[in-house]
DNA sequence: GGAGGGATTGTTAGCGTTCACAGACAAGTT
DNA sequence: AACTTGTCTGTGAACGCTAACAATCCCTCC
């Protein structure tokens, strides 16, 4: 009649009770502190595992000044990008032991990033990885609460954070120049977003890697990460008897391309070769099979990671400039030599 | 020399003192309890802007039984479906107040599921949403740890939960009949993987509306969700001339078919006519358009959150059964008429 | 003209941990 | 034999908040 039916989950108390030691044992052990004899240990943890004990995170926290999880402020997590950073951090994340809370943005504007930050911070995570491909990122991320940890992805110049991305540069070059190998004179550009970083390294690297070839460069076209954009593009491009090659900024856009070409009996890879980025899943089975720049989202979590939990270790002022992960071409039928 | 630089955040009590109330007001204003007369609330609200007080989640949860976070658990997957669906709950949390902390399975099996909610239930998540589109999905939500308030999407039949989802069977109905209508005698079917729920439903639906049109059940062909394995089945159904409509469990497999019979010159829709299934935004810009079925994730977000919500207030045993969100057909160009 | 009652505020306990410090005990020193 | 050392364990106080109760105050009413 002592235990009428409480299915209230142990506490520590319990468990130091049940174990004939002080709450505070159950607390080394549980923390891997070094002394404590080894039948103590024992003790404890089969009581732990009794009671099916598990220790309440909140009152951890609260407590001690670390928190086991870690905030993610992300955005638009339907694109592929952001999408599989997403997972990559919270695959690493997990594999570190941290839980991950996430806020999505809307917008990236100063505001907007402040709140997400003070959710979390209200929180009390042990630090945020800022998924911030804007250009106004920078601006937006100068001014953050400080005192909290944080690394950021694809955020470029910011400079204020430690930041980790895919190097575009490197991606975009490689893209031009297997286009310029293949003979073609020049090659055209689809853009994304200019409000995107990434958009905009690989338009920089798409012009200075022409110029450097001394080929000529040709009027960028607009797009916005969209198929539909891409389709535009298309619809423009496939008249233009100059056309025959483009470098889209993402494969989405190529998608659209390939469907205004197609529309236009204009064909991939006789008529004009295409090259994509990203290599989403899809891009293989496109038709034709899309030749893209891959870019490798799980090690930008992984790394991102490794940098946000040196941070937590050692709480340093110096921003430490991680090497760009390194994109790859993957050539596929969607790209061939310039008819002469 | 009292304040040498101490960028400690704020805590109730300097609110309290600065404002000349107790803390117990302060944290009546802040949660609006209506006793407190409107000269002292200002007076508070006045102090905790200028001290820039932001209340600590971590206290609060602990010492209330409430915690503003819910938990998401979801599938290590860039699939289109769960995505959206976290992200359509993750706008509906914060829309109500509330954060969201994500654990991504591998799998789901047993343990997995156990071993999330139990990382869940130590940050003392409110409640939790599970993603759940497996068949043995209800096996493993069968002995949660009970307590938490959960609710799951697209658990079918798991019964013990309250569950919220896009009625498959209407959609594969609508995909079917849609070809049906348009004359074809048949309309051959590439399931998805036969341990997702949604795929299984689709196929008896398909295999329903046939048999209830009277038209003869061919073969069905696996595939396993991603576009190669639709370009498989494209392959192996582009050389047979019994073949003039196919409905896809989704739309990354229609793309693979569409891919395989571009390549062996079968005409869509001349030849053969294709529908897929989710809209994904892509769908659009595929050679041809893709005639699919459209779900509307982000009302599942909302009504997955509107029911948790409820639970939270209300923790009945009774588990509320919510009408399946219905999907839509998008007409475009992969359809046509039968050849007679 | 003091009792009854609602509105407003303060006081005291926790919530479940970790931290800082203090005991207790055994072993090694002088 | 008294002292130092180190290992192991316990005690009490935070951490920042909410809950429950008690204390005031100001009206209204008979």
């Amino acid at each position: 009649m002592d235990q009428p039916s409480p299915p209230r989950p142990a506490v520590m108390i319990d468990v130091a009770r049940l174990a004939g030691v002080s709450h505070q044992t159950v607390s080394r052990v549980l923390n891997g502190h070094p002394s404590v004899r080894t039948e103590t240990r024992e003790r404890v943890l089969t009581a732990v595992r009794q009671l099916n004990y598990r220790p309440n995170a909140l009152a951890r926290g609260l407590a001690g000044r670390r928190s086991r999880v870690l905030g993610v402020v992300s955005f638009d997590t339907i694109l592929y990008g952001p999408a599989a950073t997403l997972l990559g951090v919270e695959r690493a994340a997990r594999a570190a032991g941290y839980g991950i809370s996430i806020v999505t943005l809307e917008q990236l504007d100063h505001d907007g990033v402040g709140d997400a930050l003070s959710a979390l911070a209200e929180q009390s995570v042990a630090g945020v990885v800022i998924i911030a491909p804007f250009t106004n990122a920078a601006a937006a991320l100068r001014s953050l609460p400080d005192g909290i940890p944080a690394v950021v992805v694809e955020a470029g110049m910011s400079g204020a954070l430690p930041a980790i991305s895919v190097d575009q540069v490197a991606g975009a070059k490689l893209a031009v120049q297997h286009l310029l190998d293949l003979g073609h004179s020049t090659v055209w550009h689809v853009r994304g977003p200019q409000n995107w970083l990434e958009a905009r390294d690989r338009e920089t690297a798409w012009r200075s890697t022409l110029e450097k070839a001394g080929a000529p460069v040709p009027p960028v076209i607009d797009g916005d990460w969209s198929a539909r954009s891409g389709y535009q593009a298309g619809l423009r491009l496939a008249g233009d008897p100059r056309v025959s090659a483009v470098f889209c900024a993402n494969d989405q856009q190529a998608l659209g391309l390939l469907r205004a070409f197609h529309e236009r009996d204009v064909r991939v890879p006789g008529d004009v070769s295409i090259v994509g980025f990203d290599d989403i899943p899809e891009a293989e089975f496109m038709s034709p099979p899309l030749t893209t720049i891959r870019q490798d989202f799980d090690e930008v979590g992984r790394r991102c990671l490794a940098m946000l939990l040196d941070l937590l270790d050692a709480p340093t002022d110096a921003t430490p400039a991680a090497p760009r992960v390194a994109p790859a071409l993957v050539t596929r039928a969607s790209t061939g030599p310039a008819q002469r």
